[in-house]
DNA sequence: ACATGTGAACTGCTTCACAGCG
DNA sequence: CGCTGTGAAGCAGTTCACATGT
């Protein structure tokens, strides 16, 4: 049974993706390392995990490993992002030319691995057809155009909260399935569309959290 | 029982810290709008949870509803804060003065909520006694010895992945118990001490395990 | 002998449904 | 009567343990 039809066979959990994520940047690492093999255990090591959860990951997609010897390395890593959908490029608009996007772009080689920065958008006058990070800074009225002739698959949005909803709405009217929100809101969005939100002030909240409920000493 | 007492009783599942953020999210929105009360109805529809969820979450903590009419908006906003730790202000430096750690000052009034930048150090000599946003860039050399005058509670760590490590060793020697990684690296800590991860490329890998996993048409 | 792959058991989060109270 | 608060039921994700294959 081949990996793409068994993961539509059952929903897979988002914590198992996460986890596709860590075990194959472990595995690039292990690669350009020249190791061989690795085994679950090894993986579950690195990932603060146990082995058993790595193979139960794993074997939603299919059996990759040797009994006995444990996975190959490079068909291991070549797998997982046949899996993850990393053996294609995406194209991927910033919608928001500010400092996060700005940061976004230089980010330890973040676009990489099969993401493309297709276009850059902004609304203000004194950023449009400024340069950015190779490309120029485009006017957002033409989102839509746009869209509908470079059919980009993902949007990361980092406007300021207060237009993040109405710039999503564009967004998903354009066609456009997936996106990375930055601004710190709630987005309501079509089942069919995709959004991961990445909200600092939440995690930094969650901190605050853990440190009042450690246990006191005493 | 208070909340204290009663959140000390059981482990909080990391999924109810996270909603209680995105609560007092909504609640600061209806109290700035004058409203008086709040159903669990209306938080879960707009946190996209259900109302069973909403006061399940807030059970672990104590019954701060009124049957019949719901929660009082500025007490709700009130003892979430409490709980959340948000009553009092915390000390945070930042570690890394590149380009995420700039994007983090300004980012829709991020440190408004009782987080307030005490330092922040960079090891570029080409950085280091810069001013930044009303800082003075310090030497990272002098960590250690400013973290035992100045007992910062929080570090955000936005250091290249090669030194992520390291670094988080030095502040955690110098006792900080709470850190937000930036690196897009699996750091290593010890138990009494809380990592939270911020990884933009592994929520773009998300989004591309999504993509390819969408019912296709035909 | 050793490490995978996987049903079965378990744990814990979510949802249900209704008693309790304003 | 309406909405909360909460045991109980349901479900999903994790861990266990061992049969399986090399």
């Amino acid at each position: 049974m081949n990996s793409q039809a068994r993961a539509r066979l059952k929903r897979i959990a988002e914590s198992t993706v996460r986890r596709l994520s860590l075990y194959l940047r472990f595995l690039e690492d292990f690669e350009q390392r020249g190791l061989e093999t690795i085994s679950s255990d090894e993986l579950a090591r690195r990932g603060g995990t146990t082995s058993a959860q790595v193979r139960k990951d794993l074997s939603f997609f299919g059996s990759f490993g040797k009994r006995g010897l444990g996975y190959s390395v490079p068909e291991l890593t070549t797998r997982i992002r046949e899996i993850m959908g990393l053996a294609q490029t995406w194209r991927v608009i910033i919608v928001g030319a500010g400092k996060i996007g700005a940061a976004l772009a230089q980010y330890g080689g973040f676009f990489q691995r099969g993401f493309h920065i297709t276009a850059v958008y902004d609304n203000s006058p004194n950023k449009i057809g400024k340069p950015w990070d190779s490309h120029v800074i485009r006017d957002v009225r033409f989102l839509e155009r746009d869209t509908a002739a470079e059919r980009p698959d993902i949007a990361v949005l980092t406007v300021p909260a207060e237009a993040a909803q109405a710039t999503l709405d564009r967004i998903v009217k354009a066609g456009i399935k997936a996106v990375l929100n930055f601004a710190p809101v709630q987005l309501q969005a079509p089942p069919d569309v995709t959004v991961r939100s990445v909200n600092m002030a939440m995690e930094l909240e969650g901190l605050s959290f853990a440190l009042i409920n450690r246990d006191q000493p005493g």
